[in-house]
DNA sequence: TGTTAAGCGAGACGGTACGTCTCGTCTTGTT
DNA sequence: AACAAGACGAGACGTACCGTCTCGCTTAACA
């Protein structure tokens, strides 16, 4: 099971990595594993000898080059050279220069993005909303995002891996906290919670991919201001 | 100064070239043109002797190979056998495949998205945002535009001639007719228009661009609901 | 005719190179030429819009590496990189490394060997077989020899070529001048005239190829010597 | 001593081995081996307890594949796995496939090529060479013989070990054989033999590695009759 | 009405990167 | 410690396109 290949033709789960060198060797797990091994197909790399070291050297000179020269012109030749590393150890464990690039921004998205819930969903939206936005525009990681997104548009394993990984697991959560709101009677109840997120959401990657102007924090603000009120000229007003 | 390499590096204002074939060929503004020739550079292209034929066969089979393998995997050396052309006819007039993507759109555009006016705002938004999500939806134009803003994450002048040519005059426009609301009374004041059409556009390009879920018109009156009304619990539920 | 594959792979024939290029352009020969292209495969390269300098170049740098690295480690990216061309530029025009240093054998031959009829048949094999022997330990081009011959041994289609344009020439040739001081009277009648030439080659081959000693001109007169005289105890010393 | 790489790199003698094979384990000749051990490098491998099963494995899997494929596409990984054996096993008792192929080819010459002295010098030299004539063109070992030559050509220890110990016995057991027979007064005395062994075998390695024409026996006799009666036209027929 | 200069179809060119292959070494766990 | 297995750093392979260039040809504007 964690040998074969996923849906984005990885090699490997790469959760299971991390918990394989966490775990003492030859462990159960370990073990359990070998039960599997005639599922695979004979040119599947073993993830179990898998040199961690050269990993995170392809990981960071990843992260490193993109940001220095953009998405496009960081080619997995030269990612390969400042990792010191052969090309092939790149091919065997990732499909593309976007698995790379993804497994990249995973690892570093988990302790950069919170999910906190303080019983006010506006404040804990605009604070998430606000790490995001500073995640996008960071000279590290914004380049990888949008590079991935990019590449997103012709390769639809890797979109599908990006939505996995990245993008479902926080929208659903807020899309759950959003529903709880209605519940509770916190917000109004007649509000699509889905489309609430392609609102919020769709600002800021908008301004992200469109380039229309710099994404910047208060827009968060001016968004949930506007999401929060509605355009509707207020009754009293009138 | 039609002549003169623009933002983008096109060798011409396309602009110009829809006004040269409507006129005569041989007339004045052509003849007035030529005086300012010494000032362009060896390089450059005369306009006045380009084949519209070739023109029109290029954008064509851009947007056929787009539709047909990707944007991506649309080579210009595909582009130019497919239209029968030599290559360098397409780099004499443009200086990358998103240039040639982005005329093509332009051109398929004009007919496709309107702007209208019936006073009432949110009518008229539904309207437009629905052909717009109909447009990106298209098995045609749909790849055209998410390879467009995918190319322009790594090509600067592309992503500002696609913005300058088509999303910003939309948008300016519909920001002008936001404030026009807010000015008569029609939507409260104190809403950032810019943050506005973020939200609503932007709802549409994320789906289109992060692959979330099928881009549908249903959604844009969840979106519009949204806006309108807002999140807030409406007082008379109180 | 003169642009169609041949045997070895070739896309097009050498030699109709050379003559094109002494040839005024856009003679008859040229014209005529143009009949047959509808011959040719859409793939093939047209010889006329060849390079001159690129291909001396690259055939003066496979020369070089060669004879610098060997054969073997004198790769065809090397080659083009020392030539200061595209590795496409080598395969566009030749099949593999084994054609390229071929066909530099072949030009740097045409002046080295010679064949002469003087009316004596020893002294002409004696004076061709130790220009042959200098070729073959010469630093330039012996080194190209072996390798050539090397990947003959997994290339027919080299050996072919190497067959048709270097050793069948003089073999053919040096056989009939047999077959002629045959029927002379020159030398005894009753010998296979191949078999002649597989001793005499075969032995500075043999020498070249298995590594036993060092060519030497000496090795040349003793050849001849036994193959004149023969082994049998001659009458009068009986 | 038997431990010391050697010139071809082996890091064994593989005669010794045959010799350890016949004795029984840990008898003296074994003990004294490893007084010797301290001379070694560290890295050399204990012949002692070198798997037998693994060696015949890969001296068969080298001719099997070679015969199959080719020399050249014979590659060391596909032997490994053929053989089922680690790469590690080939490497670390021979330096290169051509040392494994001599070593297969000359565990199979012992009973192919016989060397006789029936006191007729031409007659034993027609059996020799028809011997050997029908070893090159079989197709086991042919594909062999010509992939070690040809490697040959680029590794001079290769090349050197072959000579050792496949061509030189032969060649200088022959020449020894043609100064008997020219002492005895079977033969003309003013031969040099040296140049008679690279006219006749050199007769049969320029076809096997030139290709002009398949090996025959018929070309023996051929060879034979012209070194033997010499090209001068004989006296009495003047 | 012939001259001439630019656009054109075609495609060769010097390059870069691709994804694959095999090399010879290194590492891991088994025998 | 040799072994089966195979991951690893290295780098060449042959291919696909890039963007530039050069070649004849066609096609106007001018002379």
């Amino acid at each position: 099971m964690s040998d074969s290949h996923d849906v984005m033709g990885w090699k490997h789960t790469p959760g299971d990595r991390a918990r394989r060198h966490s775990a003492q060797r030859g462990n159960k797990t370990q073990r359990l594993a070998l039960l599997y091994a005639h599922e695979v197909t004979s040119s599947t790399p073993d993830p179990s000898r898998r040199n961690e070291r050269s990993r995170q050297a392809i990981l960071a000179a990843t992260v490193e080059l993109i940001s220095e020269v953009g998405y496009e012109r960081a080619s997995i030749e030269a990612i390969a050279k400042r990792a010191g590393v052969g090309k092939q150890t790149i091919y065997r464990w990732w499909p593309s220069k976007g698995a790379v690039a993804l497994e990249a921004l995973d690892e570093s998205l988990a302790t950069v993005v919170d999910f906190r819930d303080s019983g006010h969903l506006l404040d804990d939206l605009a604070h998430h909303m606000k790490a995001v936005t500073q995640l996008l525009s960071s000279t590290e990681l914004g380049p990888v995002i949008q590079g991935l997104i990019a590449a997103g548009q012709s390769d639809p394993s890797l979109s599908r891996a990006h939505l996995d990984k990245v993008i479902e697991p926080a929208t659903l959560a807020w899309q759950e906290r959003i529903r709880r709101a209605q519940a509770s009677g916190e917000i109004r109840a007649d509000a699509d919670s889905e489309a609430v997120i392609d609102m919020l959401f769709g600002a800021m990657y908008y301004r992200l991919l469109l380039h229309t102007r710099p994404l910047r924090p208060e827009q968060i603000d001016a968004a949930l201001h506007i999401a929060f009120l509605g355009l509707r000229k207020p009754p009293e007003e009138a």
